[in-house]
DNA sequence: AGCACGATTAACT
DNA sequence: GTTAATCGTGCTC
């Protein structure tokens, strides 16, 4: 249970890796404290090219992270006050990471209500920042390879989505960003749960 | 050494 | 619809 998805599935660009992450599980594990959700939200950012994507200036002491082994996380601050999370995926030297936006609580709701309180559960992980809260993720866990069986924080096998299911739309918060890659459909969000999708 | 700003959120009017 | 919160990062001087 909670077998972490193998290095091989991230092996792949962004934009590839991000539809393929939906229905899957996110997990984490602190001492005997659990929290699983299945993805429901995420976006594609890939490469120097992309001018939304942090590698955008290039390889920094910040985007590191993006330029190294597919599976590890890749953890920024924003904002003064909010952590986002990432999965790095494709080659090394080939900048590119999934942001994960939303997601469905299935395991440790209680401690999820405390993080998160006083926030009715409809809006408890809709939101980038909002489930690094509900995770307790910060910069501990920034470049952590989440391949190991005993990583604290896992990708794990979750439900099947067909196709159809799986929607696209530009990506969200990058106001200042250039065409085309300001339109781009590289946000995949799950159609069921779209009371469960970031606040836009 | 200083400065502008951000892959957001929550609490306002 | 608007705005405060709040600080690491990367760029300029």
């Amino acid at each position: 249970m909670f077998t972490p998805l193998p290095r091989i599935f991230f092996q792949k660009s962004a934009v590839e890796v991000a539809p393929a992450l939906l229905g899957k599980t996110l997990y984490m594990q602190e001492g005997n404290q659990q929290i699983a959700g299945i993805i429901s939200e995420c976006e594609a950012y890939q490469g120097e090219r992309d001018l939304a994507c942090h590698a955008r200036a290039g390889k920094t002491a910040r985007t590191l992270p993006m330029y190294g082994k597919a599976g590890h996380a890749y953890i920024y601050f924003t904002y003064g006050i909010h952590w986002m999370f990432n999965i790095v995926t494709d080659c090394i030297n080939e900048p590119a990471a999934v942001l994960i936006r939303a997601i469905v609580p299935i395991l440790g709701f209680e401690i999820i209500a405390e993080r998160r309180a006083p926030q009715p559960k409809e809006v408890w992980t809709n939101g980038p920042a909002k489930v690094c809260q509900a995770f307790n993720i910060d910069k501990r866990f920034n470049q952590l390879d989440m391949c190991q069986p005993d990583s604290p924080i896992r990708i794990c096998k979750g439900i099947a989505i067909p196709p159809e299911e799986i929607l696209q739309s530009a990506r969200i918060g990058i106001n200042q960003t250039p065409e085309p890659w300001l339109s781009i459909p590289w946000r995949f969000y799950l159609a069921e749960n779209s009371p469960c999708l970031s606040v836009i």
